[in-house]
DNA sequence: ATTGCTTCCTGAGCGC
DNA sequence: TGCGCTCAGGAAGCAA
């Protein structure tokens, strides 16, 4: 399930392979993988590549804007190999050098998505600030969660708070901050709130040195596992470092792992 | 405005 | 060996 550091490191993968790349033609594969906002006839080069999110954007030289959600399967593989296709591609984008970028995804909720700027911006500006931007700090996310009675675990999974977090690094967040993920956004106080923020992006930036975590399907545009798996604290953990069980509950309908002795209300 | 439930989808793992 | 069940979860859509 790629987050944001999963989702980092494949847009820095993708600047090394594909940038400057002419496409000619993208292939789906699959129903409904790739939605067409935008009449497009000539794709042009890829100008830059951005993450907003957990969205890869990247920016066409005929302005078009093409933005991929990877959801929980997705992955972008690239192939100097046109006649290799993978069992899950749902859909291909192919360069005019006779290479390509697969999507594959398994679970295919992931989407490729062709639209003009203007819409592209109407999307992305649902989404909260970045975690490693200094827009996200104590006082930002103060005013965010400061009336809300949902629990932290959830506001912090919530992509018009914060864009880019998902379970894994919410619940290794939480830890680290020694707060129970339960306690509801308005129970938390200057310090805890301080905290967060700092874990965030602490873990978030060793995570994106790691490549990501891989914990069953994300890989790399390269096809590689990342490494921060090999340093998660609780999220799939059956003891604590300080010797308790991992507590595991259900929270917005998916598991958190937290130490009940490590992080209180 | 906010919260929480359901839905989408397929493979892995498990009990029988 | 194989069937049926549960679980994994990001985000949209919807109801309360």
């Amino acid at each position: 399930m790629p987050e944001l550091p999963e989702v980092q490191t494949i847009v820095n993968g993708l600047r090394k392979k594909v940038l400057g790349k002419q496409i000619s033609e993208i292939l789906e594969h699959r129903k409904n993988t790739v939605v067409w906002h935008a009449e497009c006839v000539d794709f042009g080069k890829i100008v830059s590549i951005d993450r907003r999110g957990k969205y890869i954007i990247i920016h066409l030289s005929n302005n078009l804007k093409l933005t991929v959600h990877l959801r929980m399967t997705g992955k972008l593989i690239f192939e100097s190999d046109l006649s290799k296709i993978s069992l899950y591609a749902r859909a291909e984008i192919v360069f005019e050098d006779n290479t390509k970028l697969i999507f594959d995804d398994v679970r295919t909720f992931g989407k490729i998505e062709v639209m003009e700027e203007s819409e592209m911006n109407f999307s992305i500006s649902k989404l909260g600030v970045e975690p490693l931007e200094k827009e996200f700090n104590s006082e930002y996310l103060e005013d965010k969660i400061n009336r809300r009675v949902a629990p932290i675990k959830n506001i912090l999974l919530d992509q018009s708070v914060i864009a880019g977090i998902g379970n894994i690094y919410a619940s290794e967040i939480l830890f680290r901050a020694k707060i129970d993920p339960t306690k509801r956004g308005n129970e938390l106080n200057k310090k805890e709130i301080a905290k967060i923020v700092l874990h965030t992006k602490a873990i978030l930036t060793e995570a994106i040195k790691c490549n990501g975590t891989t914990i069953s399907d994300y890989r790399s545009v390269e096809d590689k596992t990342g490494d921060f798996q090999n340093f998660l604290q609780v999220y799939g953990k059956e003891y604590c470092e300080c010797g308790s069980k991992i507590s595991r509950i259900k929270q917005a309908g998916r598991s958190t792992f937290f130490c009940n002795k490590c992080q209180r209300k």
